[in-house]
RNA sequence: GGGUCGCUAGCUCAAUCGGUAGAGCAGCGGACUCUUAAUCCGUUGGUUCGGGGUUCGAGUCCCCGGCGACCCA
């Protein structure tokens, strides 16, 4: 039982004390980590191990013990740090007494190490460890080593064991970070400033979704958690800075899939004087230089499939490629502009009625059921109803149409950008709308935000925003069918400790 | 919200028709001076997710619940 093997490990941690003077430090000076060394001496050009022997390198390393091969008087074991790995050889000649007391130490321990560096006669590079000590006890017994941790649960709720044992997870997360700091430093170099703004909102605007309701206690007040930027960094715009993004999290009070987790992280962005062609030419860019940057190409592959960023992205307009798609899934022209015709159809295409309850909302609900999935290459799809579209401009010369796009990729939604309505008037009646709805029952039908409009009044200059999902831009970057694969955390429900 | 599948030792997995719950790794004891899933000999370890039911007998069949994965909405 695992109690069995805490109790054992316990009673060689209370042996330390006298075997280890100094074990379990408070600090521990390492000349390297261990993936510095890694890449000084197993580069393109490995060092010789001739080159090793004649000029001695002695190093100081640290890492979690995760392999002991004891052979009688030697022993070869790895430690691990952040996925590197470094093997460490112990032997008894020159370890003494030190030696025997390997049989104190477990698989999971953090062990420091010093001694000088070597290859074996397989040629791996190794530290001949000329003394060694244990820095903190691993009590509970770690995954097994060769199929590591497979239970998907265990590998969410347990974040730090699948990091400790697979690989491929840390990689995965150092992609991430890699793609963060890509945008981040494209953005920066594009004269964008970063800021932060509030994620605690009085309403709950900026996109349509239901939001979580929290509550401030000492002005004893109800609080959401932002659902969407959106409508902070357009002030900012107001207030003078023509180019502002934000990385950060959103919150949305809805189902979890493979594509949503309740908080997700998105790269919003503003830009004075730009319309929404402006932004996808930008997105272009934007993309294939991240991509280039993390990946060192423009293609990259996803789910067995190729996709790649290399400009330009294909463009279809939605309402054309909605009808298309309708029309070859066998749906008589028209027939989504009666009631009873969307009544009729949406069922059998798989979409919800309540979501197609106008001819506008049904083409866009038959194009992320029926196209969405199929557009794999990155592709704007543009032209998006003003229905659906409340914080949009219009298209010039177009009632009906917004000047706005989605990116898509993967079969995924990507991002999401438009030239920003900055008619106040104009955005008083989107709000009353959406109101209206909210009225009539759409649950994520944006709020009316009186100050917003104050704000437009004051003057938003042209202004062309977007947002861009950072989870699935992971997601594709790191091959990853799942967004909870990219999220460190992701949100579980909660589980009865036995 | 609906459907399908899964949950057995610390980890990865077996267990025939309902008939004594097993293996590998880890652990423990021993051998071994170039291993790397080290090898070899010996060995400990179980609330089979929880609750109820059927049965002489349940990991297995039935019902309820929990958590998760995938698909659908």
């Amino acid at each position: 039982m695992e109690e069995e093997l805490v109790a054992q490990r316990r009673a060689k941690l209370a042996a330390w004390a006298d075997a280890f003077p100094g074990s379990a430090p408070e600090r521990y000076e390492t000349t390297d980590r261990l993936a510095a060394i890694t890449a000084r001496h197993d580069g393109p050009e490995p060092t010789s191990a001739e080159t090793l022997a004649g000029r001695p390198e002695t190093v100081r390393v640290a890492g979690r013990l995760v392999a002991l091969r004891k052979m009688g008087k030697l022993a070869f074991s790895h430690l691990s740090e952040g996925g590197a790995r470094l093997q460490l050889l112990f032997e008894r000649q020159a370890l003494g007494e030190a030696y025997e007391k390997l049989s104190l130490l477990d698989l999971g321990d953090w062990v420091g190490a010093e001694g000088t560096l070597a290859r074996t006669r397989t040629g791996e590079l190794t530290v001949k460890v000329s003394s060694y000590l244990p820095l903190r006890k691993c009590l509970r017994p770690l995954p097994e080593k060769w199929h590591g941790l497979t239970d998907v649960e265990q590998r969410y709720r347990q974040r730090y064991l699948d990091l400790a044992i697979n690989p491929e997870s840390v990689e995965r997360f150092r992609r991430r970070c890699a793609t963060v700091e890509a945008i981040r430093r494209f953005m920066l170099a594009e004269d964008y400033l970063e800021v932060e703004t509030p994620m605690l909102h009085l309403l709950a605007g900026g996109a349509a979704a239901r939001p979580f309701v929290t509550h401030h206690n000492a002005l004893d007040m109800t609080l959401y958690l932002r659902i969407a930027p959106e409508l902070h960094l357009k002030r900012l715009v107001v207030g003078g800075f023509p180019r502002v993004f934000e990385i950060n999290r959103n919150f949305r009070n809805e189902g979890l899939d493979t594509r949503h987790n309740p908080e997700f992280t998105m790269m919003e962005f503003y830009r004075a004087y730009a319309c929404a062609a402006d932004l996808m030419a930008f997105t272009e860019r934007l993309l294939s230089v991240c991509v280039a940057s993390v990946l060192g190409g423009s293609e990259v592959g996803y789910q067995g499939r190729p996709v790649s960023f290399a400009p330009p992205f294909a463009r279809l307009a939605l309402r054309d490629c909605a009808r298309k798609a309708l029309a070859d899934a066998g749906v008589p022209d028209g027939a989504w502009l009666s009631p009873t015709g969307r009544a009729e159809w949406a069922p059998r295409l798989g979409m919800s009625p309540g979501k197609a309850a106008t001819a506008e909302r049904f083409l866009v609900e038959a194009f992320e059921t029926l196209v969405e999935p199929t557009l794999w290459q990155p592709t704007f799809v543009h032209d998006y109803p003003i229905e659906v579209s409340p914080l949009s401009r219009r298209k010039a010369g177009s009632e009906e149409t917004a000047d706005r796009f989605e990116l898509f990729a993967g079969g995924m939604e990507i991002a999401n950008g438009f030239s920003e309505l900055n008619d106040p008037d104009d955005q008083r009646e989107r709000f009353k709308a959406q109101a209206e709805a909210k009225a009539e029952g759409d649950a994520e039908a944006m709020p009316y935000d009186e100050d917003f409009c104050d704000a437009l009044e004051y003057g938003l200059p042209p202004t062309a925003g977007e947002g861009i999902g950072i989870d699935r831009l992971v997601m594709l970057l790191t091959d990853t069918p799942s967004i909870r694969d990219v999220i460190l955390f992701p949100h579980l429900k909660r589980r009865e400790r036995g």
